[in-house]
DNA sequence: ACTTATCCGAGCGAAACACTGGGTTTATGG
DNA sequence: CCATAAACCCAGTGTTTCGCTCGGATAAGT
């Protein structure tokens, strides 16, 4: 599990949909909008949390994404995992003795037991507390009409290409670099 | 703050570090062997770290790098930060309203109030405890004979190339993709 | 001097990131 | 039926970061 934007993405994304959930499926056209992510990003991430059971997808007018189950069963690892996904394989390989001599990785050890305890409180966090924290800070979840086909041409403003693999805890590196 | 294996391999070398610092300055060149890290990344690694005052460094024949304070006092999230640096801003620029409209950048409640979480995780382990884990499962740290210019031509294995951005938990994915 | 070590910077191949663009398929509604 | 809206899919693309090599400079010990 790596930490990036893309995750962060991906877990913004799932706070929006959470937010909505009750309003039917939401488009990834109304994620990009709000949260700023490109469509197509949106689609590929989207296209993984599916496959990964975390969502469920309605195609065709009046469609969209909805959570394949409850927010409080959804966790930030959950979610994280699913959009960096390849990956298993320690350095060594899973091989005992790595460099042959007596000290058998200690490289493995000890950076799987640091794992352990960051998939642990990412996964102690679940969706639904993030939706909790985001309703009680007021942010204000306009509930769309319903009625299908009222989407009356909403100002576009193009998502700001942003194209660093970014890092989670700071963004944009392309403004203050000094 | 960023996870990658750039700090993982920050944290294993101050682990390394960590476990023999009462026999004086470890040199990088040992780290290097010991852990199959490149020597010139290490010495990258520790110009920051030295520049973050985690380690202190001495030059010349028998010298090496040092804990610049007590095991105890320095934290995960002091290594990770320190070799991830560049780097604060969040996407918005700190600006209240992001979008323009109402919704004031929930990206950036959202993420930031994650990240705190993470950084208070990371910053509640510290060295000292992993360095005791690495002891408690049996480490060997062979004391090196105190005695200055006594090493004698050790088996020289070059550390195998790994050229990936790997991620923290899963590495090698050179290895097995399928 | 000679060696041992830290320092420093330029550069490089590979990978990942965030995105573009162009399509196909599925469903609704007129 | 046919236009539209949405999910799907995939092949690319520029930029950044990663992890590393190489070549050297400086400082300290013997």
């Amino acid at each position: 599990m790596r930490l990036t934007t893309k995750g962060r993405f991906a877990v913004t994304a799932m706070i929006d949909l959470g937010l909505r959930q009750s309003t039917g499926p939401v488009t990834l056209a109304a994620i990009s909008q709000r949260q700023q992510i490109s469509l197509s990003y949106l689609e590929q991430l989207f296209g993984k949390l599916r496959r990964h059971e975390l969502v469920e997808s309605t195609r065709g007018p009046g469609g969209g994404y909805t959570l394949a189950r409850k927010a409080s069963d959804i966790t930030v690892a959950d979610i994280i995992v699913s959009v960096d996904e390849p990956i298993d394989a320690t350095q060594c390989a899973g091989k005992e003795n790595c460099t042959g001599e007596g000290n058998r990785c200690m490289t493995h050890d000890l950076w799987a037991s640091l794992n352990v305890r960051m998939v642990e409180f990412l996964d102690s966090v679940s969706l639904q507390k993030l939706v909790d924290e985001q309703l009680a800070k007021g942010v204000l979840v306009e509930d769309k009409p319903t009625v299908k086909r009222a989407i009356q041409a909403m100002p576009i403003s193009t998502p700001i290409r942003i194209n660093a693999p970014n890092s989670v805890f700071a963004l944009g590196n392309a403004f203050s670099k000094s």
